[in-house]
DNA sequence: CTTTCTTGAAGGATGAATTCTTAGCCATGG
DNA sequence: CCATGGCTAAGAATTCATCCTTCAAGAAAG
């Protein structure tokens, strides 16, 4: 039986092509180009699988992962990301992923990865497992802390990234379907909770957690 | 006439969709996944186009194309990569190449791109042509936007930096001991020059040229 | 079974920033 | 020498952001 597959990327020629790689091993149901799509039609579509990429626009994968676990939790979730870090993966799985892939990966990975969720199974890509031994093998010299960011709630998070993407109050107020003081509200008390007093240190901090890219 | 095409990119899950993508237009001659098996393969194949990334193992995008413009010069080079910026776009078309597109471009792009290049035409992706006309009209003589910040005075760099500090205008005022109206005037000319339109963007440009740290 | 924390949601008043226009000053270089 | 580009600055209208305060539901702790 063949998979409904919803597909989550913001680079849309990679979008296109993928759709043409995921047309061998299923139906695609849909396309979405940023993380708050994604949940608005993983909710209408109920997929069977979702691809979907980490950094994405409005809402990140990992934090859009944790809203489709409980709205959608009959979707199974495959992460394909450039992001090769071990600590990208797990935390991943921790959001309710069922595989992780990386852009580096096989074409052929891609059509293991959904046999194997569709399965019910769980899926790792090799060139993961392998990072997770060489930085086993050689402990922390880069700067891999653990991340801080986990002490925001999920909304912080998300009112953080969309700070940072640029958008003023009023944008996020309407994107989130909040009232402006809200949105005020939850900056401040991310400030207040990080101690940064700006809108620029506020982006430089969700940068360095990677929740936006430069 | 179907172009022969020849693509590089080292994610090889994406040269599966890009060779998808790409089969609607022409013939796949080949893939590779590094910057060095593409100039031996360029060699062989001698095709009509080829496809390829800046950043691949071995010898990146660029130093490929300077290579590939003298020894196959009936091949046209179509840029498709993640970099957005100006500056390399202008390197691209420096190094040789007939068609600039970033993997956000959208899929029809690529057939354009394919067709224009076939016809001995370019092609620049409208998601940075703006930005990038600015730089290739004046290039031959004077190289002076070697890098987009070097496109900023000194006085605004100074402001741009402050901004990205997570000063205040006011603050910024007192510090350069000029009137807050100056201070806006520097940072919505900076604004618009970098076309950025938020203290976010303009705190993340000032990090991707270094001008303050995170 | 209340009390307390945490999280999410807002109102009102005030201070800050943005937009647009206009304009003076100074140095550099055809 | 005067045109150009860079830096300075003002006023008025408007929109935004911030500060302080209040409210409510659910979880956790007493």
């Amino acid at each position: 039986m063949r998979p409904r597959i919803l597909i989550a990327d913001d680079h849309s020629m990679i979008l296109a092509g993928l759709r043409k790689l995921v047309e061998a091993e299923g139906d695609v149901v849909g396309t979405v180009e940023d993380g708050r799509a994604l949940v608005e039609e993983a909710q209408k579509l109920r997929p069977d699988v979702i691809l979907l990429d980490i950094s994405m626009p409005l809402l990140n994968g990992l934090d859009a992962a944790r809203q489709l676990t409980k709205l959608v939790p009959d979707s199974k979730l495959i992460f394909l990301t450039m992001h090769a870090t071990p600590t990208y993966a797990t935390e991943a799985f921790k959001a309710g992923a069922s595989a992780y892939l990386i852009k580096r990966s096989a074409a052929l990975e891609l059509k293991q990865a959904i046999q194997a969720v569709m399965r019910g199974q769980h899926y790792m890509t090799p060139l993961i497992t392998k990072d997770v031994l060489a930085a086993t093998l050689h402990p922390p010299d880069a700067p891999m802390r653990q991340r801080p960011v986990t002490a925001l709630t999920p909304r912080q998070r998300e009112v953080l990234q969309l700070i940072a993407e640029g958008k003023g109050t009023k944008g996020i107020a309407t994107l989130l379907n909040i009232s402006v003081k809200t949105v005020e509200f939850h900056k401040s008390r991310i400030m207040d909770e990080l101690d940064l007093h700006s809108t620029a240190e506020l982006t430089k901090y969700a940068v360095a957690e990677g929740l936006v890219s430069l």
